[in-house]
DNA sequence: TTACATTTAGTGTCTATACACTTATTTGAT
DNA sequence: ATCAAATAAGTGTATAGACACTAAATGTAA
């Protein structure tokens, strides 16, 4: 659907300003719908984001701030996000030997399981979410990563 | 900056994952920068979307469910926004005179000046936000609305 | 008209964002 | 060696998103 019809806005004053809330509606759209996937396993999409991240760390241990610089959105708080996903047994914290400021934390067996019940449906949501051919989605990654600078 | 050195991911499985990414990612970048222009006026960026909706109704009365309608983040809570929005003076709520369940809003002389003192700023930024050129605004434009079908 | 379904606004609760703050530890300059 | 600055993790609080729920008003069909 036209973000037009999407928002009930007839027109926008220009292309800039239609794309910055063409943008914050298409993220509202893509959310919306990872959101009722991570539902039935009671998991958010930042505590996904959390989960993944940990995963691509391939069994070595990350700190609570480096996951904080890998996380989509800088303003979350990964400190409140890695203790939500400890409380469900998802991941593990270990103080770090080299620097007691700092703590180390690893993705659990569980938490492995849960990433690997969802990475089908997730494959397939996130292919059939975006209905572009490749050409396409290849121009939309040249433009946002163009786009911040 | 391109994506993967913004979330520090070497790589991606597809173009289609990436760019899911990438749209969760630069809508973030956006709301940030964003936010700190509302900050002084003590507005979330939700609460301007609610403002501008109003604004756009030129003057006739608008119900909560329409608002709803036309806001970015269809899961969002209009009727809270507009409560908050209400303490501060910025909008008034009046009773449907022909459906009783209904209540219209109205933006006041002080949300109207709360937008006009944020106007050229918004401009300035979106354009500034979005470092493209106007074709390949075009472009961007037209893919998200193609992308979600 | 009565009974039932639908619509509208609003509430409750959990989670997350935004941002200022605290505490503990480490760094680094003198 | 000392002490201020910087860094890491975590806390507090206000706002918002996600989603199930309620109450009141309206629509509709028998």
């Amino acid at each position: 659907m036209r973000l037009e019809e999407a928002i009930k806005q007839k027109e926008f004053k220009d292309q800039y300003n239609k794309a910055i809330v063409n943008l914050l509606y298409t993220q509202s759209f893509i959310v919306t719908k990872q959101s009722r996937l991570f539902k039935p396993l009671s998991l958010s999409p930042e505590q996904y984001n959390v989960l993944r991240i940990l995963k691509g760390q391939k069994g070595s241990p990350i700190t609570v701030s480096s996951i904080q610089e890998r996380m989509l959105n800088k303003m979350s708080n990964a400190s409140r996000l890695v203790e939500k996903l400890k409380q469900k047994g998802m991941v593990v914290r270990e103080e770090c030997p080299t620097d007691r400021r700092q703590v180390d934390i690893l993705i659990t067996e569980k938490g492995m399981d849960v990433l690997s019940q969802l990475h089908n449906e997730m494959h397939e949501l996130n292919r059939t979410l975006i209905q572009l051919n490749e050409g396409e989605v290849d121009q939309l990654n040249f433009l946002l990563d163009k786009l911040r600078g």
